[in-house]
DNA sequence: CATGAATGAGTTTTCATTCAT
DNA sequence: GATGAATGAAAACTCATTCAT
């Protein structure tokens, strides 16, 4: 369940990186605009700002514009989350700091987040797994912090309530974007936050030992 | 923001009913197995049991079809919900009882419920906002019980509070069909409803007066 | 090696049976102009007298209609010869009345043979051994005949001796066609066949028993 | 008719000569292998050893390389025959090593020949006459040795006669490679040789005067 | 009402050729 | 001279939609 490659046909590495960069980024508007599927080759490759003979020296299909997308996206939410949350320190301060940091992060990518959920069931089934291998990767993280708040008795909970809350914030978190017509009418990020944290806290801490 | 009719050449209001109703069978079946865009009309007219010509009786564009299934989905959820559902008692076992079955309906329709979170956005603006209206509908069947259970005192919530936790409930409801790949292994519905329902009154009570 | 079947979306035999007739006729002229790789499919369909969309109901892959014209074309001479030999009399009158009934069916249908063999090589390895076996019936019509003179005494020849006559002679046929820039400057086909006939009796008669 | 220039950006006539050998070496194997169509630019100029660059410095089109292999295939023939025939001698003997010869020579660039024959009718309009005009001279190298011993009284034939023995004779060489699918499962080499200088020798003799 | 053959605009993909480095 | 990235015209093929029967 290792990266999949995409093959290009230019060699020049650094080349690739960049005009990749240049694809994702035009993508993403257009998927965010119509979706992958009313998306056409031909779009992309002028959203990228190349011609489309030039997006072919960099792909082999138009999925993998799509896998290209969906990895970039991934590989930037987990990035900026490593360098924000703590896992290993274990006390209530250092969860509601992931949690709050979290929301931020989809609050930043939340266009790019829904475009992924909309359309990684089009990546065919030889990519799909690393996508959803990625998805547990992060919600992992939430269950560290969780497991680690345990350890130190902050509260307590069993392995598959840790398992279940940690999806819970997951889940959470991607709400704020995909239902954003209307939970962002109702809040601002910082309520959205506060009252999520609020909920969840009150169900763990009513689980002190 | 009222139901948008989809016309049909056939006169006979029964025919239609009942050839839409072959249509939107045939058509789930097909999207849940290869989404909305990958599916032809061809073969969803194959799926419903006529031809192509026969198909284009009844709607006037392949999105038509989507918004049926769309609708019919909602207006199937919707319909069990009304009759498992107490809205108005307002007690904390009603509000279980409510989550339960909710629980279970999305357990019963999670194929659908699949089908709508990865096609909806496909649909025409014209038809998204009925299907959005939908979904407040169904959220605020679950903002009445609460509001009903603070009204009777069971625990405190302000009203926007009433509202995210209805959003949460009608979210993790949908969540065990889209992430059924991981939880679906993880737990059986009934731990899932239980441990929900744990956090969520743990969540809740803590604000008891 | 039995015949493969070029699969038609439209299910009216007959229809079918008169598009590809159209269909083949139109891609002859084609292909015998420009060769089956220089000409486009909708140069096939325009050609045929119908749109692309059409030509496409008809066939799956454009390689069908090469396959299609192949087909068609060993049909039609394998047909005119069984009419116009007769494989059992075993005389020397018999023999150079099927020769000459054979070089005048490879005069008619040269257009067509010139196409077969500049492209049968473009048929995918699964078409090919139908083709090669189709040859190799022709041929084998050529053995029947001087098979049955050895047995009536006209000459005599080993078995290895027949198979390469009856080679020689489809060849010389064919020849005719692929040959015809420089053969027939210098030949009527009249003047042709009793060249190849006298040669060929020459050589046969100078091992009369 | 003379030889059509292929033009070359480089100057350096040793170096242009190099390279193309290079070229057409590499293109004959790819062309036996998927042909002339199938092959691209790229896998022409990989097989040669070179960048598609350079590949354009010494070529103006796609089609010069078709036509370097065809020429180049020409030339090696017809230099082997000049060497292994004696055109002037005029006896059976010597035209019996002339077909010989021939046969090898065609067994052993059978693959090449193949491609030519497969693929000449791709050249325009502008280079097959200079290639018809190298058949023309090879079946000329028969004609001469059977006017020899026409001349000599080794036999009776007219020129219509010996034009057309010089073509068969032709034609049976390439016979051997393009029909080889049959052919040389039947026969060796040296058996398929013997038993067509038989069945000539029988049908010329029979003409003696 | 039902059918399915016909249509052609629109899509992905390839590949010969050029040209700046 | 050599390179290979860039180009875009052109190719095969698809499929929503129509309409005569």
């Amino acid at each position: 369940m290792s990266k999949r490659e995409v093959p290009a046909s230019v060699k020049d590495e650094k080349l690739v990186k960049k005009r990749r960069d240049q694809m994702i980024k035009g993508a993403v508007k257009l998927f965010i605009e119509k979706g992958f599927h009313r998306s056409t080759t031909r779009e992309i490759a002028k959203a990228a700002g190349f011609s489309i003979g030039t997006l072919y020296e960099y792909i082999r299909k138009k999925e993998d514009v799509l896998y290209l997308v969906c990895d970039s996206i991934y590989e930037s939410v987990h990035q900026r989350l490593q360098t924000s949350m703590d896992l290993e320190r274990g006390d209530i301060e250092c969860l509601k700091q992931a949690v709050t940091s979290y929301f931020v992060v989809m609050d930043e990518v939340q266009d790019e987040v829904l475009v992924m959920y909309q359309e990684a069931k089009s990546l065919t089934k030889d990519a799909l797994p690393y996508v959803l291998e990625k998805e547990i990767e992060m919600v992992a993280m939430f269950e560290k912090i969780l497991r680690r708040c345990v350890e130190n008795g902050e509260f307590s909970l069993s392995e598959s309530e840790i398992k279940l809350v940690a999806h819970n914030i997951f889940v959470q978190g991607q709400m704020w974007g995909f239902r954003r017509w209307i939970l962002q009418k109702l809040y601002t990020l910082e309520e959205y936050t506060e009252l999520q944290i609020e909920n969840l806290l009150g169900g763990l801490l009513s689980k002190k030992v």
